[in-house]
DNA sequence: TCGATTTACTAAATCGATTAACTAAGGGAA
DNA sequence: TTCCCTTAGTTAATCGATTTAGTAAATCGA
């Protein structure tokens, strides 16, 4: 089939030793320029490329990551993560093998045995939502970075959003805009990225000196869009309804504009809307085009794949820490100034 | 590190070639059961896992599927493909590389050789809508199976929905709810779903005793929401405007709900409206819930892998088909009785 | 000119499996 | 007893690289 490096050695009448040394550019100082020369151009002519397979039984190396997901089917954001870790391995001439183990611990530990028995040399374990984890046990001693999630034993680089920073930048934006009758629909169950963004919002309004009003603030079970439409119903009841709302997602927002169209307002005239994700295929497809907060899962990804990569290379490990990734505004239609 | 065949050979006092012989279920009639028992015993002990990258070097094999896609970054679809693909992968104890070709030849073909180089048995090459692809070159005489794609060769196995009979239940289902002024906004750029949908919606209006109306047939230059949104107001505008619209995408709908609230009317009731994709996210969050087609992405992923492996099974091949998937109805709340 | 060093390579072991070919022991038939 | 066939294993080659430990020839210093 292809040609081996015993092809390339014989056909540059040299020993296979001498040819993976000069094709490794180990060869300084040990072959003369001149059989350099011959092996690199017979290689070249041969279209040599070498068995990576043969290559990682020797080394024990493979150039190869394992991402372990817990749902890739689930959550559109998936694919944003995947790309930016497969982009970036890519660049760095890494292969990703995925696997999405459904949050389900026993196909996360088979998966992560098989990744092993494939000599992957480090893994990415992804979470689909900023949550704290439990890594398998089956890698637990190995090179690990965990990716929108985070565990207790801080053993681990992990890189997650700055929910607080990014919900800071969506309640400046609206009181910058003059509101501040300023709502927070949020998941009353999430229990690490909600309450940061709730801190941010009550901390930008207290900075602003405005008072924070406990009937603006609704926690509902879930975070989709008929509970966006339900809270905002609520809020517009109130004898005093708030003039901006700052919903916990896109998706929410979206049950959220159902609601304000169905009172015969006006997203963006009548009332603000802002929402946090910017998820493909809804913020910008509504309308008017929803101003949200990024999550930035798709460099997320590129900078999980980084870190772990270097840490693989550097054989000195720097301790681990948590990459908090700024989730910057995102401007378009929906926010107004406040009436 | 981890337990090696010979670890688990000497620890049963027989030489490697009968451990591996009994563990791999071919000692019939030629190891005692005794010692084969004795064998089985001593590496479930050590907790043996053969080293797939030695195992793969000499058998030439190594249950690995290379899936190379156009972009799973920008389609929230792609992560469904994927996701069948890997479920399935998973289930027959294969592993799948993933690689993000974002469409250009170049990367393609770099990436392919990588998975060559590591030596995987079968690519699956997926595009993130339904089109004619060339598959690259280098994987030309490898074993490929084509997802929501086909390439003029007909060597190989595709995997592609339905979009005829999707469309189909689409307009039959409007039909089947009185609805006789039928619009369709389409995608006038697409060249293989969009001929196709726009026939059956010919089709099941003729098959109905519906004249065709060329003004309730309109085509946009892309298909999302704001065309969506231009289209249905275009509509709208109509002396005798449609009752019901078959929009094109799901993401196309979200705009024409846009247009038919602007204009003071209300989704499933004055105007019925179904989409195509039943896209995550989208459909169901929308207000009143979007009916649409399902484009079954999943399932679609997992076919695809079933096809791939047990091709690279059978030696013997079968002549390569395309596979027609179906995409059913799914019923929310977007069409009703028409006025 | 002789030993030491340098230069320029090669031989062979190794990674961890699989598997074709071989061997030794035991049993049965003639 | 001899020959042949089973039975129950083992030996060793192999996959395609990497890499340690060597060697032969050339060069150098004194």
């Amino acid at each position: 089939m292809a040609n081996t490096l015993k092809d390339v050695a014989s056909a540059a009448k040299v020993s296979s030793a001498t040819a993976s040394l000069v094709l490794n550019g180990l060869a300084e100082g040990r072959v003369s320029e001149e059989v350099a020369n011959r092996v690199i151009a017979t290689a070249k002519n041969l279209n040599y490329r070498p068995n990576l397979v043969a290559r990682s039984l020797r080394t024990q190396e493979s150039k190869t990551i394992g991402l372990i997901s817990d749902q890739i089917a689930t959550t559109p954001f998936a694919s944003q993560m995947l790309a930016g870790a497969q982009l970036l391995a890519a660049k760095e001439h890494w292969l990703l093998f995925v696997v999405n183990a459904d949050g389900d611990k026993e196909v996360e530990a088979s998966a992560s045995r098989a990744l092993i028995q494939h000599n992957v040399t480090g893994f990415i374990y992804a979470s689909m939502y900023h949550r704290e984890v439990e890594v398998p046990k089956v890698i637990n001693n190995k090179n690990v970075v965990l990716l929108d999630c985070f565990d207790n034993s801080n053993q681990y680089h992990s890189i997650i959003p700055n929910e607080y920073g990014g919900a800071r930048n969506a309640v400046a934006f609206l009181v910058k805009n003059g509101h501040t009758k300023i709502a927070h629909i949020t998941d009353g169950e999430n229990k690490f990225a909600a309450p940061l963004r709730e801190k941010a919002y009550k901390e930008v309004l207290n900075e602003n000196g405005i008072e924070f009003n406990k009937n603006y603030l609704l926690k509902t079970p879930s975070s989709n869009a008929t509970e966006g439409y339900e809270a905002t119903k609520k809020l517009l009841q109130l004898k005093v309804p708030p003039t901006a709302i700052f919903a916990y997602t896109d998706r929410m927002a979206m049950g959220a504009y159902a609601a304000i169209h169905e009172a015969g307002l006006k997203v963006g005239e009548d009332i603000s809307v802002i929402g946090f994700d910017n998820q493909p295929d809804i913020a910008s497809a509504m309308r008017p085009g929803l101003t949200t907060i990024q999550l930035p899962h798709f460099e997320m990804g590129e900078m999980a794949t980084e870190i772990l990569i270097k840490q693989l290379q550097n054989s000195e490990s720097e301790t681990p820490i948590r990459h908090l990734i700024d989730c910057p505004l995102v401007v378009r239609d929906s926010v107004g100034p406040a009436r």
